[in-house]
DNA sequence: ACTGAAAACTAAACAGA
DNA sequence: TCTGTTTAGTTTTCAGT
């Protein structure tokens, strides 16, 4: 990254860095991994966050330690492209606790949706009870995750 | 989500919630969410780090605000199903910070990718220094998300 | 940008239901 | 065993330099 651009230094990305590993550090041992003082370290934290840089901070929970065994991915094909249309199906996803992730696609009129489901069995029945039933949809393709290989929320800085 | 199955208890799921949302509540104000005294709170939060509902806590970056404006799926054959050649690919994909998810997909032995980039540029520059020159790659198709309808780490309970 | 003090928070020990 | 109370030690926050 070139972080100029986005108006940062490299202490900045060093924070973004550190607190994507672990959200919960403290401002002092932060400080103390960027090699700043405390109270540096604190100012800056304050501005990444109200400046957006941070998003906000999270607990992530094990999908399989709740039962959410099963990752699926749904292509979903749209009747029309109006934005009627796809508004009206946006709204619905959102809806969806199950879908964790919602993307329109180029090329087409296609969506790609991110679902996790405790196993093949209840994904059928998410598939069912909210899926299928999502206004608009002409084709709906899902292909399952057998392993994920890799899950990190952690971008590159 | 039933969540006796999993030995957890309504507490627990709603100390879950609470926490997806907002991993940086402090220990006094959770408690008071979940209608809890601190210290009962605080052992319950305890247990389920040891034990692994909580795998972590992250600061979420917003990938627009450091210029990754642009997610690609790429869906990658591999020329053999051997475990050498998907642990080898595995491997190889797991080094690269672009890529933050990868899943082994049911069906045929193909991944689907997960990348982050700046732009179609940038992604270019990717595929050619990091993609295509992965080990045991076949065939390698790329699909831009145009708009990032719904994107959470929550996982519903 | 640093210091220091007040306020808030954490984490452990102890006690009762 | 689970919850609540107390307490000592940290951490955060903020005003002053």
């Amino acid at each position: 990254m070139n972080y100029q651009e986005v108006g940062l230094d490299s202490i900045d990305c060093r924070i973004l860095e550190v607190l994507q590993k672990d959200g919960r550090l403290s401002n002092a041992e932060l400080s103390e991994r960027v090699n700043l003082s405390a109270s540096a370290c604190h100012r800056r934290v304050q501005r990444l966050e109200k400046d957006g840089f941070i998003a906000g901070y999270v607990a992530l929970v094990d999908p399989r330690k709740i039962g959410r065994k099963t990752t699926v991915f749904v292509e979903i094909t749209l009747s029309g492209q109006s934005d009627e249309v796809l508004s009206g199906f946006e709204r619905a996803v959102a809806l969806i606790p199950d879908v964790l992730e919602c993307h329109l696609m180029a090329g087409s009129a296609d969506y790609l949706l991110k679902v996790v489901a405790e196993d093949a069995e209840d994904f059928a029945r998410i598939h069912r009870r909210h899926l299928a039933g999502l206004p608009g949809v002409q084709t709906l393709q899902s292909s399952f995750s057998l392993k994920q290989v890799r899950q990190t929320t952690a971008l590159p800085i």
